[in-house]
DNA sequence: CTTTTAATAATAGTATTACTATCATAAAAA
DNA sequence: TTTTTATGATAGTAATACTATTATTAAAAG
């Protein structure tokens, strides 16, 4: 006689770990370059399949549908984002330093150690401006965060909000303040590249640059 | 012979209006029902007219997809938070009274003058928290806004910007610290309701009373 | 070196979604 | 009273979001 545990205790993101296969990680390569292209809306399996050369049968082995599929493209994004974060901080003893390091992290367009990364990180960086919220904006956001699902969008948080206590130890909103940057990154990003209106962007202004300027300013101001 | 300009100049967000008949303003209110509780993605217009006991074909007529008629629904109701910022400004001389107030009509989940309101505005607040950002984040976003659909969305923007600049002349991004502001209030609400570790809020703490008293905080801390 | 297992391809099929088209009817306007 | 306009009823299509089945191939185990 057998005892189990009839709760599953971490439905994951994934069916199967896209990296253990070549296809795996055929599928997260060209759905990134899809989404892309198509945005999140527009992007089939069915479409995606026909890119890899593939079935629509064989990706849905490895995710159960688009929407985890695009949040697990986001975990990966954030996962790189607080590698980032955490390496090119561990020099830097000025905290203000630091703060400044995270904006020019979190606007930029490019990686530095451009060329042989595992995914194509411009595009990645268009993808999270526009579709990262549709990761978490769900009717199912209950069954999915206790999924653990968003656990590294979390991590990045909570890091960045620990810097943000190192330079100001009283500010009594440290986390909010965190994903306020993270999340006006992007939508600053977006307003100031297609609806500047909503912005004080200059019309022949670098859409990042313009941000990174921005959120400079801003954080300073509030943590002096 | 007749001239004739062959350019549409704004091919609007509905084909019928629906403020011109019953079945209009009926598609509209029950949308505003169905899209609280089914979200956004579980929306089709099949189940509205099931809803309303009407058919497709009919909802067709008003609306070119679900789309436009949440950007419809978006637009009513950025036109009413403008109206509302106008009415309760206008016997209010100090400016930093008027943010303070900005702040609340933008994080309160109740109108004033609950009742008899056209459409309900305790799930319309829902809706713009959880669904707004879907209105603009597609890819034809472009043709979109040259057909003017995010007037009302930019005039509110612009009407906070114009009360930032009394409160301090100097500020380099009234209308970035603005569309911030409208933005942050919707995903901090959504974060300190259903994903709290991307927040400071207590446990017990009111979602829309924690948002209030963050922002409160820092745009205060911006404009000193 | 063969057998089993595991991964993928090939194919088919279903329910739902997102529409478009047609025609009949009722009500309102001319 | 005629004509226009709005809605209802019905049908149909292409695409989407899946599930299921079987065959084939490659890798792992015996």
């Amino acid at each position: 006689m057998e005892y189990q545990l009839n709760f599953s205790v971490n439905n994951k993101i994934y069916i199967r770990d896209p990296e253990s296969s070549e296809l795996g990680k055929e599928i997260v390569r060209k759905a990134i370059e899809l989404i892309y292209e198509v945005g999140y809306e527009h992007f089939t399996f069915k479409k995606l399949a026909l890119e890899i050369g593939t079935t629509e049968a064989s990706i849905y082995r490895y995710f159960k549908n688009k929407h985890l599929l695009l949040v697990y493209i986001l975990n990966w994004y954030w996962s790189y984002l607080e590698y980032l974060v955490m390496f090119q901080l561990k020099n830097i003893g000025d905290s203000k330093q630091k703060i400044r390091k995270i904006i020019e992290i979190l606007t930029r367009e490019m990686p530095i150690d451009s060329g042989k990364m595992k995914y194509d990180i411009p595009y990645l960086n268009q993808i999270v401006i526009t579709e990262s919220s549709k990761g978490y904006l769900v009717k199912e956001i209950k069954e999915i965060n206790q999924a653990e699902v968003f656990k590294p969008f979390k991590d990045l948080c909570n890091t960045i909000a620990n810097i943000i206590l190192e330079l100001d130890s009283e500010y009594p909103y440290p986390h909010s303040l965190s994903s306020m940057l993270i999340e006006t990154s992007h939508n600053q990003q977006f307003f100031s590249s297609h609806l500047k209106r909503l912005t004080d962007v200059k019309n022949d202004e670098d859409a990042s640059a313009y941000v990174a300027a921005y959120l400079e300013d801003l954080v300073f101001r509030v943590l002096g």
